[in-house]
DNA sequence: AGTACGCCCTGGCCGC
DNA sequence: TGCGGCCAGGGCGTAC
């Protein structure tokens, strides 16, 4: 499922193949997968003849700047991917692809979700902050233990916390677990009892397991891919999700998983406290 | 207001 | 072997 890290793999892909580029059409083969009050026939007109001037990213969500006040924003859901076709390495549309944008020359962007919880959609540049109503970003330098501890200040499990994009925006369900393993703390910690040397420590994770899955072109448990239709391989690093009772790396320990919030959770009973 | 839960969707997997 | 049913979960809407 495309998290922080596998949208910013994709970010970085397409700003080195769509940015400067022309989009010379749109098509959009799944209307229901375009939300938001501008329609998919304006949408489409709108972007049409744009240059592509920036490839963006807020938490989860890719932003595509165009030359005009526009942005087009999309969201990936659980199985939601973009892919790059070209005539030396094309990608057939198949019954799961919602929607084309062609730059001519047969270079195309595919926009695919299988189980559509994703969504596309136009706005205005400045809108974007409000309608996406985003917590703080992991990765930006202003991230800093003064800013977590001041987002991690409600009773709200740890757990559910950081799947909050309103707190922290990018995480989800894989990332948290790893996060909170590396981290020592258990998911079911009130977010506001974690302070001092564990905050230290909490927030040392997640910039550690982020950026070690952005080096690792993101997590491909089940459909994501990159832009390029590449696999990530953070999987092989799991040190806590989709492992339970197996042991654990750090002390041997079988590894739990218990439901929270409505998601799965895997920890080590022994090394989070 | 802050929190909990159900819903959308479909491929893959499990069990009979 | 085949098929029915259930599970995965991001984000939003509704209910309490």
């Amino acid at each position: 499922m495309p998290e922080l890290p596998e949208v910013e793999t994709i970010r970085r892909n397409l700003a080195r193949t769509i940015k400067g580029k022309r989009i010379s059409r749109v098509s959009i083969l799944q209307p229901a997968m375009v939300k938001r009050e501008i329609a998919p026939p304006m949408l489409a007109k709108r972007a049409r003849n744009r240059f592509i001037t920036a490839v963006k990213r807020r938490g989860k969500a890719l932003l595509i700047f165009l030359d005009s006040p526009d942005v087009i924003v999309f969201r990936l859901g659980m199985t939601g991917q973009m892919l790059w076709s070209s005539p030396g390495r094309p990608v057939r549309r198949d019954m799961h692809t919602h929607v084309i944008i062609d730059f001519g020359a047969g270079e195309r962007l595919l926009f695919r979700d299988p189980r559509r919880f994703g969504e596309m959609y136009l706005t205005g540049k400045g809108n974007i902050e409000c309608i996406l109503r985003m917590g703080t970003e992991p990765l930006h330098r202003n991230f800093t233990p003064v800013v977590l501890n001041s987002v991690i200040n409600s009773r709200v499990r740890i757990k559910q916390l950081l799947l909050d994009q309103k707190k922290i925006a990018g995480i989800g369900n894989i990332y948290s677990d790893e996060i909170l393993f590396e981290a020592g703390i258990h998911p079911c910690t009130p977010s506001c009892s974690i302070k001092g040397v564990r905050l230290g420590k909490l927030h040392k994770a997640v910039c550690l397991i982020l950026r070690e899955a952005i080096a690792c072109n993101g997590d491909t448990v089940s459909d994501y891919r990159t832009a390029f239709n590449e696999n990530g391989s953070y999987q092989d690093n799991h040190r806590v999700y989709q492992r339970q009772g197996e042991p654990c790396l750090r002390c041997g320990t079988p590894i739990e998983r218990m439901q929270l919030g409505g998601r799965s959770s895997h920890y080590c009973p022994k090394c989070q406290k």
